[in-house]
Order: structure tokens, then C-alpha cells, then sequence
RNA sequence: GGCCCCGUGGCGCAACUGAAUAGCGCAUCAGAUUUCGGCUCUGAGGGUUACAGGUUUGAAUCCUGUCGGGGUCACCA
């Protein structure tokens, strides 16, 4: 238990004991505003309706109990209904000293740990991976890094819409003008490649409908009509009859996608433990849709289409199965839900994907409910907003959109000429400094993607660019750097340090260090509940900014009282530690140098 | 139109899920470095938390309504 949960505890046992209040009261005890003097505050309010007395007097009390009951507090002030306790220095400390040692774990795992699986990035293979698919991926792998170190089994699964009509028209394109072109002979990367050629098709199609426009005919027939579109959807219902020379075709323009989605996951720095395909998955739902039909959740109707009745549930009625029998992408969701519970046996299943599909995983849910899985409860849409340009949103067919590749080619560059304008870097090899010029660029974009509550839609501007200074990843990754210098100059590992003296006093910075470094598993377990890397994100943030708020006025090796300057090579080394850990759950690396 | 989400200083974000004078960054202004790394630190100005009611000892947070922005309601995925 937590000295938080025991001041709790032991609140409420006073309360009882003065005041007759009920078990189940519960106190917010919250760390104390910087204007008052002390660490853990309790707000007292609650207790006054069983008491009849002034929230003063209360408070009073309570503080007089509780430094009776908990040897850690050491004093405590009472301004107006806020009961602030102030713990000894020896508790800080020691929690200081017991990390350094290791006779105390950083992380606290979870219990009962669950099975996880964290669906995420889910790319189509006709093009790049964009702005937007950055953020999915960040998102999905920070959170399954969160789980992960709570201390559940996770996951990490890429279902890959490999199938449909949108591959068909690259192909076909591909197949009338591509003459042989491939990612080697072009020097092409293959996702790029791709969507050149899915381009192409809509360039040409667009061309198609106008001339049949001209010619008299409806926009929505032409649409339908056109040629190339028929050719297209023939060239689908070859691939689903297996076709081998569609086949053949389809798998050398999806291996080139693969190889270039790989790149960008590489230089993302994100990996996965599972794939899954829809054309491996597209088939399975339909089991399940028998099952359902069986059971009564879904019923048939005269055309032969199938359905699924929500109006009870507040919600419509949804298709699951098309008139002539083939998957929507409902179905094939089902029997990619199914499989995945078959493969891995998970209890708890989070799908990293935009929030214009709330209402899709709403009913997922609830079929799956109704189908009686014991998964079912566990499906959870971790739903997260667009990225937006200042211009609205991104456009494929306006060429708006925010290419992954380059954004992190340009993150990389900003970061070099910044780090050549500061000049401090003279002593690394080239090797060192491109890959310094990653983490920094990375760490600037990941930063900005993940310091946002993920359910909050963003504009992101590529005017402006993205901030080096101030609340971002760099600064982290700035005071990182400055502690690997403290321990460079010292001349041995922090780690080595051992507290053995406590100091007279802590400074106010010092305290609250150790405070945010005694949080930690607090701060993950929020991370977790409200699956937001943010927290974690925010978190990093205000350590560094502490420690840099410190370390401008607390000399550490210059220290000359032997006892603070033990304490504070401790204390930095164990923010050196929890940064790179809060970082890593981010993606993000810090460096040595920069 | 039905349902869902969002609205916090000029801009970008916080606020531990109902508590103290709503925090931080950018930008603006004024300071700090021959000292462990200035991509830094200290300070100033800037807010009726979209608006109007309500619940509560206490509301940015909960309820109702209004306004504004977005999403979604396909035999697309």
C-alpha cells in the first residue's frame, strides 16, 4: 500500500472513531498546491455532514489523529476545509534510496494481468502510410508498451486490408501502363509505386465518367458504367474466383506495399507480433453468422441478405451478410474477432482505429455480445480523433495529404540544423550524429502526437512545423542529456551511488522529485485506464521540467555538504532512470549527447 | 433530422475524474550564464472555462436548454 492509500485509510478510520462516519466514505487526499506548505493534502469536506462541525475544526482533528497513526507524517496545517500533511524527510529518502539499491521495484504489476491484444495501424495496401496512420501507430504501440508494463501479456497485431476493389484498380492500372515498372527497376519504394498507379486509375476513371457525361448520361450511372470500373470489379471477381494470373499479380504489387509499409514501421520504430490478412479472414464471419442465425440474433431475409436487429438496443438494424453471400466488412470483423480469441485466448481485445467508426465497433460489441463470446466485454474501440491541416481535412484526391516518409524525413532535418546552430555535437562520429538526428526528429513528432488526449482531433500545420523548445520531446530528451553529463563528470555511474546519510532538509524541488518519482505506478495505472499515452507523455514533462527547475539552483556535484550531494546524485539518477522508462513507453529515445 | 464527440488567455495543450487564487508551453515584455550543458532558468502582462439556467458546502468537470465545430446513420472499408 501506498502512503496516499494509508493516509486515506487512516483518515477514514479517524473519522470514524471521531465522528461515526460511514465505511464506504470516500476522501480525496491530492498532492498539495505549490503556494502551501506540505506534500499530500485531504480534503475534509466530506466529512462535515456527519460531524456537524466547522471544517477547520475537522481538519484540525484529523491531522492531529493521523500524526498519531502514520509515523511518515511529520506535520501538518489546516487552511480552511484542506488538510495539508507534510512527511518526514526520511521517508522521501529512503523510497529514494530503496530504488537505488533495488530493494524496491520501479514497477508494480497488475494483480490479475490480463491478455491483451492491441490491434493497431491496419494500413490498405494501395498507398503510403500518412500523417494520420503515424498517429494510429504511435498510439497503438505506446499503449500496448503501457500494458505491457503494468504487467499484462500483450499483443501486437497488424490486420492488414489487403483485399478489394481499391487493390484491383492499381492493378489493373498497372497492367495497361505500367510496362514492367516495378520498385527495383524505378527506384520506386513499393508503396509509393502502388499508389501511383491507384492515381492513375482515378485520373483516368474521373476522364471516363466526364466523357460519358458529356455524352448524356446521369453522373451516378457514369460512375457505375464507366469501363474501367467494370474492368476493375472484373477483375475482383477473377481474384475471388482465384484467378492465377490475378492472384500472381495481386501478391507482387501487395509484396511491394509490404516492403515499403515495413520501412516506414522501421523508421517509426514500431513492430508488431501478429499479422493478420482479410483475404485470410474474410471467409470465417460467415461460420459465426450461421451460428447467429441459428441462435435467433440475426435473421434472414427474403432476398437472402442477412441482419442483425439493434432498434431494442437503441442502435438499427445492420447487415452482416450481403444478398449474394458475400462478406461486409462487418462479417469479416466477427470472424477476425473470433480468430483472434482462437489464436491467443484473450480476454481483453483494443482496436486502435479513427473515431469516424465508433458506430462500427459499437455494434461489433454488441454482436459479439449477442453471440454470447467470452471475449465480448472486453472489445475496446480505443477511438482517437483526425489530424487535420490547417487548409480542413487531408484529401488523397487533393494531395493534401501529410506523407509519413517525408514528415519523418523533415523531422530529421529540422533536427540536424538545429543541433549544427548550437555546435555541441563536434565529438560525435557521423554515424552517431544521423543517429542522433533521428531520435531528436522522432522525438520532437512523437511527442507532439502523443502529448494530445488521444480522443481529441488535431490540426497539425506544416508551416509552423513542430516546436524544439518548450513542452516538447527534445527538452526531455534535452535534460536527459544533461544528467548523462553530470555522471560523464563524475567520472562513475550514477548507479553505483549509495544513500547512506539522510540530509537536514529537502528543498521544495527536492520534495517534489521525490514525489513524482514515487508516483510513478500511479501515473501508469491512469495511463491505462483511460488508455492515453498522454498521461505518460505529460508525465515525462513535468519530471523534466522539475528537474531543470532544480538543477538551476541546487549545485549537485559542487555540492559540498556530503550528505545532499549523495542524496542529489541518487535523486538524478533516478529521474535519469524513470525519463528514459516514461520515454521508452513512448517511443521515444534519449540520448547521450545532443 | 436521430445518435455520439468537442468548445479552456492571441495560438497549442493541462487540470489526478467535484475542491483552495484554473496550470503549462509558444508568442510578447523584463531579467539570469567567465560556475555540474542556455534546445535552459526566474519574473510580468494576458481567462466571467462558448452562452443561459440548475444540482452542490464547492462546478471547466454533473443535469437541462441554446449557439458554434466535427463525426456517423451504405448490400464501402
Amino acid at each position: 500500500m501506498n502512503i496516499k492509500e494509508r493516509i486515506e485509510q487512516e483518515a477514514i478510520k479517524a473519522a470514524q472513531k471521531l465522528y461515526g462516519i460511514e465505511e464506504n466514505t470516500s476522501v480525496p487526499v491530492q498532492k498539495t498546491r505549490k503556494e502551501f506548505e506540505g506534500d499530500y493534502t485531504l480534503v475534509v469536506f466530506p466529512f462535515t455532514k456527519a460531524a456537524r462541525k466547522k471544517p477547520e475544526q475537522i481538519a484540525e482533528e484529523i491531522g492531529h489523529e493521523l500524526q498519531e497513526s502514520i509515523a511518515e507524517v511529520e506535520a501538518y496545517n489546516v487552511v480552511k476545509g484542506f488538510l495539508n500533511l507534510k512527511l518526514t524527510t526520511d521517508f522521501w529518502v529512503n523510497e529514494i534510496a530503496l530504488l537505488q539499491s533495488g530493494g524496491k521495484q520501479r514497477l508494480e504489476k497488475v494483480a490479475a494481468p490480463d491478455k491483451i491484444m492491441v490491434e493497431f495501424s491496419s494500413p490498405n495496401t494501395n498507398k503510403p502510410l500518412h500523417l494520420g496512420h503515424v498517429r494510429n501507430n504511435l498510439l497503438g504501440y505506446s499503449i500496448a508498451n503501457i500494458l505491457a508494463a503494468r504487467g499484462h501479456e500483450v499483443v501486437k497485431a497488424n490486420l492488414i486490408n489487403d483485399r478489394g476493389i481499391h487493390i484491383c484498380k492499381s492493378m489493373l492500372a498497372w497492367q495497361k501502363s505500367g510496362k514492367g515498372e516495378t520498385p527495383e527497376n524505378s527506384g520506386t519504394k513499393g508503396d509509393k509505386l502502388v499508389a501511383k498507379y491507384y492515381v492513375d486509375f482515378e485520373r483516368e476513371y474521373q476522364e471516363e465518367i466526364k466523357q460519358l457525361v458529356a455524352q448524356g448520361m446521369e453522373k451516378d450511372q457514369a460512375k457505375r458504367e464507366a469501363p474501367l470500373l467494370k474492368e476493375a470489379q472484373e477483375m475482383l471477381r477473377k481474384w475471388e474466383a482465384g484467378d492465377p494470373e490475378v492472384l500472381s499479380l495481386w501478391k507482387t504489387m501487395n509484396g511491394w506495399v509490404y516492403e515499403g509499409h515495413n520501412k516506414t514501421y522501421e523508421s517509426l520504430g514500431v513492430s508488431f507480433d501478429q499479422f493478420y490478412y482479410e483475404s485470410n479472414t474474410y471467409l470465417l464471419g460467415k461460420d459465426l453468422i450461421n451460428e447467429g442465425l441459428e441462435k435467433g440474433v440475426f435473421y434472414k431475409r427474403e432476398d437472402g441478405s442477412v441482419w442483425c436487429d439493434l432498434t431494442a438496443d437503441g442502435l438499427d438494424e445492420k447487415l452482416v451478410l450481403r444478398s449474394d453471400g458475400t462478406s461486409v466488412y462487418m462479417t469479416q470483423d466477427i470472424g477476425t474477432a473470433e480468430l483472434k480469441y482462437q489464436d491467443y485466448h484473450i480476454n481483453r481485445s483494443i482496436y486502435v482505429v479513427g473515431d469516424e467508426q465508433e458506430y462500427h465497433f459499437k455494434v461489433l460489441k454488441l454482436i459479439m455480445q449477442k453471440l454470447q463470446r467470452p471475449y465480448a466485454n472486453g472489445i475496446y474501440h480505443l477511438s482517437y480523433g483526425m489530424i487535420d491541416l490547417p487548409t480542413g481535412r487531408m484529401k488523397t484526391r487533393e494531395g493534401t495529404v501529410v506523407d509519413a516518409d517525408d514528415m519523418i524525413f523533415e523531422m530529421r532535418d529540422v533536427a540536424r540544423k538545429q543541433t549544427e546552430l548550437l555546435g555541441k555535437t563536434e565529438s560525435l562520429s557521423e554515424q552517431e550524429l544521423q543517429a542522433l538526428y533521428t531520435n531528436l526528429g522522432l522525438g520532437a513528432l512523437k511527442y507532439f502526437l502523443l502529448k494530445v488526449d488521444p480522443k481529441k482531433r488535431m490540426v497539425f500545420n506544416p508551416e509552423e512545423s513542430i516546436d524544439f523548445q518548450g513542452n516538447t520531446g527534445p527538452f526531455i530528451q534535452y535534460n536527459f542529456t544533461r544528467i548523462k553529463s553530470v555522471e560523464r563528470k563524475l567520472g562513475h555511474h550514477l548507479a553505483s551511488i549509495a544513500v547512506e546519510q539522510i540530509p537536514d532538509t529537502l528543498s521544495a524541488q527536492e520534495r517534489e522529485l521525490c514525489m513524482m518519482l514515487y508516483s510513478l505506478n500511479e501515473v501508469l495505472a491512469e495511463a491505462e485506464n483511460n488508455y492515453s499515452p498522454a498521461v505518460i507523455a505529460n508525465y515525462c514533462y513535468e519530471l523534466a521540467k522539475t528537474f531543470s527547475s532544480f538543477y538551476a539552483d541546487s549545485p549537485v556535484i559542487r555540492e559540498e555538504d556530503a550528505a545532499k550531494r549523495n542524496f542529489r546524485l541518487a535523486l538524478i539518477h533516478q529521474i535519469e532512470q524513470t525519463l528514459s522508462f516514461s520515454a521508452s513507453l513512448l517511443g521515444i529515445t534519449l540520448p547521450e549527447y545532443m
